[in-house]
DNA sequence: ATGAAAGCGCTAACAA
DNA sequence: TTGTTAGCGCTTTCAT
């Protein structure tokens, strides 16, 4: 690979020369600018970026990392980040901890290593990942879950009242013995949703933790069946595991809406195409995604400004899996 | 940010010390190596990996460039390559490109500057971009689409084969009019899907060509719809595109199967949950991650090997959509 | 077994 | 306007 140093001599000029014209400094001899755009061509010289960012101090890269890229409801959200640090000339890259705390440690660890410019973060809940971003000086956004004991900028959404309205909704339905399914405990978004729910509920609550993945709700749903205390409605905390509760009620030839009312808490992309069509909470994703990347541009320029919240709304979107 | 000669100062060593111990080197004092670990871990001191990748000459980062992370098909392969890199001391790196050209030569040219150890693309049709990787010495493999005139390690499905068998699958329930909705001619799926359509059709195709998107196949169907040669059966080239088409024929409260059949090509995760049910061309494609995975894992150990492309076959799902 | 020193490729003072 | 030079933080010979 060519360096900035054949460039210069195929040109004769200094290395120096060659760095000011690709940076674009306008301080250069247009003649000189001709030469060297003319070697950078003929030699296929491109920029070591590795080396320009240990100059530098500084990288052009995002490490966004999310813990499922499975769900369309990070994949919507990181779109939203994409647009926005495209335009402040930063490249973003996807790190998935799958869940896994110890995967969310690792991504960590390599974004920290990298210098990378920034970090957006849906925290799986490790708490040592979350400590390792807070001692390091990169800028941070949490992102859908709250960074545990973190005091960083956060873009969540209004789950407490999404909760609330989805339970209420059930209620108003005409369902009696609402039950909840949830994630687990220390993942700020599974409390609470749990939280809205047992406040809209009123009565004693009904509630299995699981974990945020299709097989986790269906899991959940079969527990609800078989027990005792058997719910005639159940608020769902999260899309994946509302289609695994789908699932696992379809498998059992329990009738929806009829037997079982359902809610999800975010939008699956064919919500309104699964029979019966899914009642959610539906979420402004993209919009997060938008709102933490400027979040996390502003605190790149302003290292020092006080933490932000951003709290942003839900909206119940009814459809035939709740409509007694 | 302690440097290395801040723990090297602290332990009362060289830096070259620190260097080793940390590199686990077994040529160390057991004393010295205790007492820069202390002294790592006062300062809290972490590597800089853009200073380390600069001295080698080389990283540990895998560039992951895919068209659409909104896609199920993507997201499950890149859980393949994931699961093989970490086992190979790789972190993986999504790169979304969106299915823009554009977009996918700003990601190439990223990797290239940042001199990622390899990287593993799906190509979104960009020559430009394919010549870029091919000029440079970076370790590339091609997964699900192949690279524009690229003689690179290759991983993709039998794409003929599996469009050949849904459409007999399409004929042999009876439909005699069979359309074909594909991808944008120069992506090598969609015109062999098209082909493998075409070859199992006989008679004259009926095709209509859009992007890989949800509202490419919606739009598609649309125009199927109301043409002069309205078919009785689609065989819809991607899995989004499928979805789309779907929702079309919904919207149109036309009824599939009976007055339309449907096959799509690649899984969508709830095919089963939809009504109807959807037929699908199935891949495996956590597998087609892992081998993808494998090979560049290979290429970097021996780079001068002949490319290999390795074709993984499909595997008809008969579901409602198609059933006459 | 350890340290001194060079250098990866680039940018940014500083000097001319 | 251009070139010289130092140095970002690390690894790796080469001596010792």
């Amino acid at each position: 690979m060519p360096t900035i140093y054949d460039v210069a001599r195929e040109a004769g000029v200094s290395a120096a020369t060659v760095s000011r014209v690709l940076n674009g400094r306008r301080t250069v001899d247009p003649e000189m600018v001709a030469r060297v755009l003319t070697a950078v061509r003929e030699l296929g010289y491109r920029p070591n970026a590795v080396a320009r960012n240990l100059r530098r101090s500084r990288t052009t890269l995002w490490a966004v990392i999310v813990p499922d890229i499975g769900n369309p409801f990070f994949t919507s959200t990181v779109r939203g980040i994409e647009d926005v640090a495209q335009q402040a000339g930063y490249s973003v890259v996807l790190c998935n901890s799958d869940e896994s705390p110890a995967k969310e440690e690792t991504y960590v660890a390599a974004a920290l290593s990298e210098q990378m410019a920034g970090v957006i973060i849906a925290s799986s809940g490790s708490v040592k990942a979350a400590r390792c971003l807070l001692d390091s000086p990169v800028p941070v956004v949490a992102i859908d879950r709250e960074l545990p004991r973190g005091a960083v900028d956060t873009v969540v959404v209004d789950n407490e009242e999404g909760a609330r309205a989805a339970t209420r909704h059930l209620l108003d339905a005409g369902y009696s013995r609402v039950a909840c399914v949830t994630g687990p405990e220390g993942v700020s978004t599974a409390d609470l949703r749990l939280r809205g729910y047992a406040a809209a509920l009123g009565g004693a609550p009904v509630v299995v933790r699981t974990d945020f993945r299709e097989q986790g709700g269906y899991d959940a749903m079969a527990a609800l069946l078989s027990s005792p205390a058997r719910p005639d409605a159940v608020f769902v905390a999260s899309n994946l595991m509302a289609v695994g509760a789908l699932r696992c009620l379809a498998d059992r030839g329990v009738e929806v809406p009829g037997e079982v009312g359902l809610v999800g808490f975010d939008e699956i992309p064919w919500a309104d195409l699964v029979r019966p069509s899914l009642t959610t909470v539906a979420q402004p994703t993209y919009e997060l995604g938008r709102m933490a990347a400027r979040l996390l541009a502003d605190r790149i320029t302003a290292p020092a400004a006080r933490p932000a919240t951003v709290v942003l709304p839900t909206e119940l979107r009814p459809r035939r899996s709740s409509a007694r």
